[in-house]
DNA sequence: AAGCAAATTCAAACCGCTTTGAATACAATA
DNA sequence: TATTGTATTCAAAGCGGTTTGAATTTGCTT
């Protein structure tokens, strides 16, 4: 039996046309129902699958989502939840038949590595993530016309565009307003780098709650950092070491705030017992709690359930653009585990 | 000025044929210099790149690298390594042109996803991702020809093929006589599954810095799991209570040992004092330690470094399929940090 | 100035699929 | 039975590049 490995061959082999068999692998109605049946057997028994190359250029979709994501040359940081998030939207992917197309671009490059990608013709859509408070790239995109959406928002752009985000300041605006709840009054934030929309978000959430409880806002309670291991420990240390330590602190990620438990407890104290943590928790599957009682006060929300919802809303837009832009907002979860407790005063 | 969008319309542009224009810019040598001139600052100009979909076509080779990530449907765990290590390929990536195609695959249809690369052309090479002590993956591939590299290795294998590896047995050998040397007798081993061919190498290490040293192996020190935070911390639990505890645990990873640390000072126990640790390290980017002395004594070599050098490998691979498949073995240097001391007898 | 090899350029075929427009087969109608 | 309509099938023309084999220039020789 000789190899089948493009239509020609298996259209000779059936003695039909390329056309009809074409036809009858991809579900056209002017198919005879049996000569379909006979096709799809054959393809399957002879395991022919089209080529890929072959069909991206004949129909002019490339079938693929493209996900950009920008390596800093100062500091090359991976961000840990990027794995999560994509494997969500790689779920996604699956059911619709698209591949995942990822480039790290050094973000000296970033504008130009999307009028690439659209020049190339080599994806039908794109993520971005992680997005400034007014990032360009939207406009870029619009202007290519390029399908995307924004993990995340970029809350000063006047752009239209879809995105998927969290509800990060109605979030540490709870965190914050929980905290205070349990009669803590000097509650420090240990956030993000401030170029970050996410992280103005949560500090505004934050700011709002104290506000609103008639609580001065030091800044200088507001720390910003690559949101790693190491700097929540500094972080942590530093606070301690402060004339009037906080008797709280709010974490932007599970990482931090593990570096701020190291922090605590190298400190002789305990955390939950004498200082709160509260953290948001992307959920990541890797520190997954299956605990009765969580470790960590957290706002939580799925960054895996984010990237697939993602996924979903470019799909929908690619196969319609027409489709009028969407924001999903997601909200967290407050979920109380066994890190913070009422303040002693 | 009328949009250039591809070879026929910059070639008429150009007053040339398209076989010129398109060898001018691919560097043939048949091209008058001059000639070369004009048509490469016309494309830039005009920003002309190929369509890749057609590139692809025409040329047979789909300039993409596949990573094919299997995860379990019980339990989901997206590797943290998996960032940082693709971080490291796509470098390599970039520097030849090929674009980085994921794909997160259920394990149960692991092996016709490989098929289904092959037949569809869709990739140039794959990428295997944590092998199994005999892995299937590898005679399959091989079956298929298509270009592949594995990150780890599959010792009870006995295909022939490239892989870029850490030396896990040499460096849990030195971990454990470190520990050794310092007086320690009760040495565990918090691992991961069993089901991975680096757990194993890393178990046999151990095992034969103990036997070296006349220690018996007790195979109630060695536990194995999922390697999250949340299991480092109920493994230094259970150890603790154990009638004898060890004097000092080894962690397969940094978010294994964090685990075990937050277990240790529950405890009421000082790592470093009362209980030596000692972990692997993969140089992670959001654990990076940049203060004088480590926290952690470790193990550490950069996986990012282990990705770059396995694209490498993949794509001379690709370059010259008959270049005999090669191993890279990279040792981990074992960092001194305070997580360890002598044992106290 | 003719002759010939080397240097350039070009028209056309090809990669493997989809899709258009025409052709053929079959069934129903008059 | 001739006619008309509908269901199927097909040959050929793209998609946008690369590559083969032939054609045209150009540069030297004699």
């Amino acid at each position: 039996m000789k190899k089948i490995t493009n239509l020609k061959a298996l259209a000779e082999h059936l003695g039909l046309s390329q056309t009809t068999v074409s036809r009858a692998l991809n579900g056209f109605p002017e198919v005879n129902h049996k000569t379909r049946q006979i096709v799809q057997a054959a393809a399957q028994k002879l395991n022919y699958k089209p080529n890929a190359r072959a069909k991206r250029l004949a129909t002019g979709r490339s079938m693929a989502i493209g996900h950009l994501v920008s390596v800093s040359k100062g500091h090359e940081i991976v961000n840990p939840i990027f794995a999560d998030f994509i494997a969500g939207a790689s779920a996604r992917y699956i059911e619709s038949g698209y591949d995942l197309l990822l480039s790290l671009v050094p973000d000296e490059n970033e504008l130009s590595a999307y009028s690439d990608l659209v020049a190339r013709d080599a994806v039908d859509g794109v993520i971005i993530h992680t997005p400034k408070e007014d990032d360009p790239r939207l406009k870029r995109l619009n202007e290519l016309n390029l399908p995307f959406v924004v993990h995340g928002r970029s809350t000063k752009s006047n752009e239209v565009y879809n995105w998927v985000d969290v509800n990060n300041e109605r979030a540490f605006f709870r965190a914050t307003e929980f905290l205070i709840d349990l009669g803590h009054r000097s509650i420090a934030l240990v956030n993000g780098m401030t170029d970050m929309d996410f992280v103005i978000r949560r500090t505004t959430g934050y700011q709002r709650a104290l506000s609103k409880n008639d609580i001065e806002s030091q800044t200088s309670y507001i720390l910003n950092g690559e949101m790693t291991e190491p700097y929540g420990y500094r972080s942590a240390i530093a606070l301690l070491d402060r004339p009037i330590p906080p008797t709280a602190i709010i974490a932007s990620s599970m990482l931090v705030a593990n570096g701020i438990r190291r922090g605590i407890e190298e400190s002789g104290l305990k955390m939950g017992r004498d200082i709160s943590v509260l953290s948001h928790d992307d959920d990541l599957s890797y520190f997954r709690d299956e605990s009765e009682v969580p470790v960590y006060t957290a706002t939580r929300s799925s960054v895996r359930e984010a990237g697939y919802k993602s996924a979903d809303l470019l799909i929908k837009t690619i196969e319609n653009p027409t489709r009028p832009r969407e924001g999903i907002l997601l909200e967290a979860n407050l979920i109380i585990g066994s890190s913070t407790r009422p303040a002693v005063r």
